[in-house]
DNA sequence: AGGCAATCTTGTCAGTGTCAAGTTGATGGG
DNA sequence: CCCATCAACTTGACACTGACAAGATTGCCT
């Protein structure tokens, strides 16, 4: 990789997205380093720049990324819960982009491209409940299943729970999880 | 600031501490540079590390202060809405504690006051689902709840339920929001 | 064929984290 | 009262980073 016959590189866009999503995984966002990618690509310091122009404008692009990916991912799901397995999924099938995607700070937040895919996929979570029978207020039926999925990612991930799984697959946990909580166990005490 | 009489600065622990929370809290983590920390204290460039060794040291030290928060704002909370309600609450109050505790890249995982403070934190979530009745797993009720307030407390954070606030203060919305939960509004279709 | 624009390189600058070695001054034992 | 000791802070240095400017190379389009 580091040795390179031809001046151009021909695919280095996606040489630094992956090795980028790589180095996140591992080590987190503060870890990345433009010249590194660079590094890794065989490449000279300044070529990721003309890409992506700024650190930013890298994670930018991967969050972008991860909203298309989402979006896909959620799309064609007919049930609320099943699409909660889903979001739980894209989140531990694509960590680097889930973390990227949810630290604004490091984002160009009026990024056209970021704005439109962030678009696409939030059209695919208000889909979730808007077939939903018997729910007066649809929107915050909405954000409480984000609320609940996207919890429940964001703790997986930071290894919060890694004791309670036993082994099983998070997404399977999260089913039987939301199982629990939707044939009335938990509500208990009721003020 | 930028100018001292003594040359011992006499609390620069707690000034670098409460400078590196404002400045988390404005451009989040990845702006924070010690050197800076040390400018704004009036101190040179290498002081603060006397007291956290490094930048993962003062982040670290951060996360701690953040869980010893957390376990006294849960503590002595009977109903476990009501702590609901008060994760988020400490959430809201305390972002750049929030966000620090939730990225383990940032952190030394194995610092004893870290895990200490967890430790202590973690027992008091523990203790929101101990005496709920009825609850035949109670560490995965445990979990959906948990899930359900970090989740909205990320959302809310990463300004992704602004639009649904209306004005309102996010632990008040979510108050409601676990009553349409736990009022049996939102399970609808069971498969 | 020729020019144009995209891609990549080279060189440079200020800023950063971290380490090592020196200064200052508070504190407590003789 | 004095002085040794040690924590708190300073100074200086090094390697690394992001960003910018200016030049080299090459594919492509007319």
């Amino acid at each position: 990789m580091t040795s390179r016959k031809t001046y151009h590189h021909g695919d280095l866009r996606q040489s630094v997205l992956a090795a980028a999503l790589d180095v996140i995984a591992a080590e987190g966002p503060g870890a990345l380093s433009l010249r590194d990618l660079a590094r890794r690509a065989g490449v000279s310091h300044a070529a990721p720049a003309h890409h992506f122009k700024d650190r930013t404008g890298l994670l930018t692009a991967i969050a972008a990324e991860g909203y298309d990916l989402l979006a896909a991912a959620l799309a064609g799901t007919p049930e609320l819960r099943e699409r909660g397995v889903r979001y739980v999924r894209f989140a531990t099938d694509h960590p680097a982009h889930f973390q990227v995607m949810f630290q604004p700070d490091l984002l160009r937040a009026d990024d056209p491209e970021l704005l439109a895919a962030k678009e696409r996929a939030s059209a695919e979570l208000r889909a979730g409940v808007a077939g939903l029978p018997d729910v007066p207020d649809a929107r915050t039926a909405g954000i409480a299943a984000w609320s609940l999925a996207h919890g429940f990612a964001t703790l997986f991930l930071t290894g919060n729970v890694d004791a309670a799984l036993g082994g099983r697959e998070p997404e399977e946990y999260f089913r039987s999880l939301t199982g629990l909580l939707f044939t009335g166990q938990l509500p208990a005490e009721e003020q």
